[in-house]
DNA sequence: GTCGTTGCAAAGCCTTTGCAGGGAA
DNA sequence: TTCCCTGCAAAGGCTTTGCAACGAC
């Protein structure tokens, strides 16, 4: 099925290089909105659902926001989740060594982490 | 708001007790049934709401799954998701320091991991 | 008898789908 | 012109809620 280019893709995609973070479905329709403005729902998880068969997108897992989405090709990073403002930040890097994080006999090809806490605005603000 | 023992109730906390594992409310409702024929589907979700509520139960969110119950109280452990037979595996103990699992200025407070890959089974039978 | 709990059905979210019209190539 | 894509509305899952009857204490 060949790939057409329309002005709501082209809006959703752009949503995601403007904002460098895992975004809501809400936020995308919300944000593409401002440049298409009758996108619609269902046109915008049509095209989240082909850029993620696609291998632009990657669908999250959020543990109380549900599903995010955000671009591939990003190095392997993992999610923080700030209890206080509720934002989602991404750490570089990872700690987590698959060879070792299992039982023998269990081959780990891949993991998922989600780190909870408090941003260091958050801390400084609120001192929690 | 004190607590009544029901026959449901306890339908549904002995489910638990029997497998120990991350249940689906469908399993939890299929094996609750045995124990109480009229068991409601609401009453399952209520119950599990209220079981998370007094800390008897956890919730999680499985990737693909969606939400799982598990009992609390269970020494720290992370999840691992067969990609061949769609079981759910838990591994006791961690290689995670949540010190330093963030950049200078985050306070980590807790982490949720799911590991993916092959089971022991599955790799024997399939090879994958 | 009180009042927390249950079953049932309706309603609420979030997401998917059918369909006819519209637009990219 | 072809046929992929969009908007709209309806329909599907999963979960919650209102309400009257029920049952634990």
């Amino acid at each position: 099925m060949a790939k057409r280019n329309t002005s709501q893709r082209t809006a959703i995609e752009s949503v995601f290089h403007q904002q460098n973070r895992p975004l809501a479905i809400d936020e995308i329709l919300v944000a593409g909105r401002k440049k298409v403005e009758t996108l619609n729902q269902a046109t915008v998880y049509r095209n989240l659902k082909r850029l993620v068969k696609d291998g632009w997108l990657i669908k999250i897992n959020h543990p109380s926001f549900g599903t995010l989405y955000e671009r591939s090709g990003k190095k392997h990073h993992h999610h923080f989740h700030c209890n206080a403002c509720n934002r989602v930040f991404e750490f570089p890097g990872c700690l987590m060594d698959d060879k070792k994080a299992a039982p023998r006999g269990f081959i780990v090809k891949d993991h998922e982490v989600f780190l909870f806490g408090v941003c260091p605005d958050c801390d400084r603000i609120y001192g929690f």
